[in-house]
DNA sequence: CTAACCGTACTATTCGTGATAATACAGTTA
DNA sequence: TAACTGTATTATCACGAATAGTACGGTTAG
């Protein structure tokens, strides 16, 4: 496990779970048909309950991330589409803050040095 | 007041106002040392409990946004210097998302053009 | 076959927080 | 003085997150 549950963040553990699943997923470090971690054993690594783990287990299915087979385990699924979904989405999180900061009275330079910024790192 | 509360918003109503608040100072739709709605009006207004109004003016006092009289009122701050953090607050999130878009293999031109696009919203 | 895994389901309990309700008090102002 | 302000306090309710314990059926290696 790449990441670690933060106990200060304020958002509920599994999500943490999910989203960080979901992040290696998307970024390829899980290849399809990958198997993740058993609820059992994972939840022992992060001491959480392994009711925790499957709550996020099957949201992560429900989204499309992962498909369950009992007596067998959690695989990755083949997720290129919704890869393309993430993408739509985080270039309108882009406008959204772009035009937000747009509103805040920050110039149309300073905004294009943080996007280059962006692109560099 | 502009705004309503959105019940299924996921975020508490105390947030809601907190940071409906925060935008109406920020973009200078209230100018400074003008008085806030009362307590009791405005939850009156919005249709809660005046502990929930409570509650948002008194994080909006401890943020610095606003500063309050008892017997008075509650007042807007001169928040020339909140801008400012505000501002480089949301520069730093467009360099993350920038570098988030990347990540999920977005092209540079696709996030320029996002970036056009909220530059001209 | 069997033991040791796997996902899954279920109930019960604890805990924290958001929200409401009902007062109460001191300062301000027309 | 009456009608407003902000502020504080206590109690109660609802809901979700999290834990705990148990159980069941499918899979697999020995």
């Amino acid at each position: 496990m790449l990441w670690t549950i933060d106990f200060r963040d304020k958002r509920p553990i599994y999500e943490q779970i999910v989203s960080g699943i979901e992040d290696e997923i998307l970024r390829g470090v899980m290849p399809p048909d990958e198997p993740l971690q058993s609820v059992r054993s994972l939840a022992m690594e992060l001491s959480v309950n392994p009711n925790t783990i499957q709550k996020a287990y099957r949201q992560l299915e429900t989204d499309g991330y992962t498909y369950s087979i009992p007596g067998r385990g959690s695989f990755v699924s083949n997720v290129a589409e919704l890869k393309h979904i993430r993408q739509k989405e985080t270039l309108q999180k882009i406008r959204v803050t772009v035009h937000e900061a747009k509103v805040l009275g920050v110039s149309d330079t300073e905004i294009n040095e943080a996007v280059k910024g962006g692109l560099n790192t």
